[in-house]
DNA sequence: AGTTTATCCTGTAAGC
DNA sequence: TGCTTACAGGATAAAC
């Protein structure tokens, strides 16, 4: 925050796809300094100096690390800036769903971004303002928990975690649901992302997701359901039934 | 308009 | 041992 971007190099189209081409993302980005870093939902948000925007999202398996220019450059890596202070923001992406993108008002304004509901961590809604948005939608509970114009942020894996911890079945009618059931889901997503963030993040097997020093986070062994099929429930005992929702 | 499905991608794990 | 296949899931466009 507060850097200048001296150069960019986008690595690998993929990562550019949500503007024109990887040259855009560079020339947009070349020389601005970032005014503010934020976030909505999974969206990264990064202001700049000029008007445009940083948008950045992680997809499933995107990292930013800071880095020396003499470090070496991790495979999948494909996105570099240099910043006017002489280190490096590298994005590192295997699977290419995440995405780095500079954007002025009105595209910001045609992305989904601008479509989303509010923050799960920050703005979460109560039982009346959510009720109100689940109305008259037949759609199972998980999908539309999973739908960011409902609720940004949540994801397959605390989506279970809530529904199970609420004591809600992932096929629930979302509109069927009272206040009176809501509320212990709303509790739930307080919970789950308290414990998931208090405990550093959900790092699975295959090491995708690290926080920012290279550590592994530690809340895999918090998840009640996620993961877990086949286990024992720690509440009452019954196996963890497999179940998918939304292919 | 709301809902479902296909698509993108590759490291890892499981199956043969 | 080596090859093939299935699986994981974010957002989004297209189909229903």
């Amino acid at each position: 925050m507060g850097r200048v971007l001296t150069s960019v190099e986008v690595g690998h189209p993929r990562t550019a796809r949500r503007n024109a081409s990887p040259a855009e993302v560079e020339t947009r980005l070349q020389g601005r300094r970032v005014e503010a870093m934020g976030r909505h939902g999974k969206f990264l948000i990064a202001p700049l100096d000029d008007g445009y925007t940083l948008v950045a999202h992680l997809g499933m398996s995107g990292r930013f690390s800071i880095a020396e220019p003499s470090e070496d450059l991790p495979a999948h890596t494909h996105f570099v800036a240099t910043l006017d202070d002489g280190r490096q923001i590298r994005f590192v992406d295997p699977r290419t769903f995440g995405f780095v993108a500079a954007f002025d008002e009105d595209e910001l304004a045609d992305t989904g971004l601008a479509r989303l509901g509010p923050d799960a961590w920050e703005d979460l809604p109560d039982a009346p303002e959510l009720r109100r948005s689940l109305r008259a939608r037949r759609a199972p509970i998980k999908a539309l928990l999973l739908d960011q114009t409902v609720i940004a942020g949540l994801g397959n894996i605390y989506v279970d975690e809530v529904l199970h911890r609420a004591g809600i079945h992932p096929l629930s009618p979302g509109g069927e649901l009272t206040e009176e059931r809501l509320e212990p889901l709303l509790a739930g997503v307080g919970v789950v992302l308290s414990v998931a963030i208090e405990s550093g993040g959900t790092t699975l097997d295959d090491l995708g997701y690290l926080l920012p020093d290279g550590r592994a986070g530690e809340n895999l062994g918090h998840l009640a359901v996620y993961g877990r099929q086949g286990d024992p429930c720690r509440e009452c005992g019954t196996p963890i039934e497999r179940m998918v929702v939304r292919a």
